[in-house]
DNA sequence: ACTCGACTTGAACTTCACCTGAGGTCCGGC
DNA sequence: GCCGGACCTCAGGTGAAGTTCAAGTCGAGT
């Protein structure tokens, strides 16, 4: 009753099996096996998993996620106060993002609106050197 | 004087040419070739281009960039007002994504905070149905 | 004992937004 | 007339975050 199989962690979270299993490899999260080889997991993934996808939202690689959840016990299942923590480190990301968003729109009222997109003095287009030199593949647009 | 070549729109917007060169494939930005069949643009080229750059940091896709340049009269050079116009509707989506930082980051506090992510209310994990049949490739995380 | 859906693995494929490199051409200046 | 830097095309690579498929195995219920 304990051990969820990776169909119930699936539909208990909206997360694809085989997202599941990526996040495996990725050491995001990690199951038990049966004796036939399949995965179980602890009740407590759920939470883990919940955690990932609402990260996602918020535009975090899987990369930081797997660095936050880094810092989470091993040895115990984690208690809200160690989630709470998690929380509190990311509440200031999300405010960060929020201003950033403001500041474009702000800027763009100002500054798009008046049709002045072309001229050097212009606050959008002076950020000429952004994303300037990032190497191949796309590049994450964390607004 | 008037004609800017690759090179030219590339130092002007910070854009890399090799992007200005894809952008032309995908009809986003067009020029007029020498006898030599090199690129050759018009001024208006950078405004266009600063607009594609600067949509790009708002988190919207070249598809629906190209949508909205669509939406530009193909006979004339833009004026102020064409682009005041793009800029309003634009407006809109950096609210709706403010409006939804703010509410993952409110959802947060009190959900993730209290450590209640695994239960059935939580209006956190209650988003399961989110991306749910997105297809292959990764997923435009538009926050 | 049997069935059938859920599970397993690994490899290959997908999307997006470009970048890199090879091999060649153009053109402005001396 | 020649040099070098800027340009051309086209093929293939890059990274993230998975999905899809094939071929097989598990396990709960009858």
């Amino acid at each position: 009753m304990s051990a969820l199989t990776i169909g119930e962690v699936a539909q208990r979270t909206g997360a694809a099996t085989s997202a599941l299993r990526y996040w495996e490899d990725l050491g995001l999260i990690t199951a038990v096996r049966t004796t036939g080889n399949q995965r179980r997991y602890e009740r407590a993934t759920i939470r883990r998993v919940s955690f990932i996808r609402a990260a996602q939202r918020v535009g975090l690689s899987l990369d930081e996620i797997g660095a936050a959840l880094a810092t989470l016990p091993e040895q115990r299942t984690p208690t809200a106060r160690d989630w709470a923590r998690l929380s509190r480190a990311w509440r200031a990301r999300l405010d960060e993002q929020i201003r950033r968003i403001e500041k474009l729109r702000d800027d763009l009222d100002g500054c798009i609106g008046c049709g002045c997109l072309s001229l050097t003095t212009c606050a959008l287009n002076n950020t000429a050197d952004w994303q300037a030199d990032l190497g191949p593949g796309p590049h994450k647009l964390d607004v």
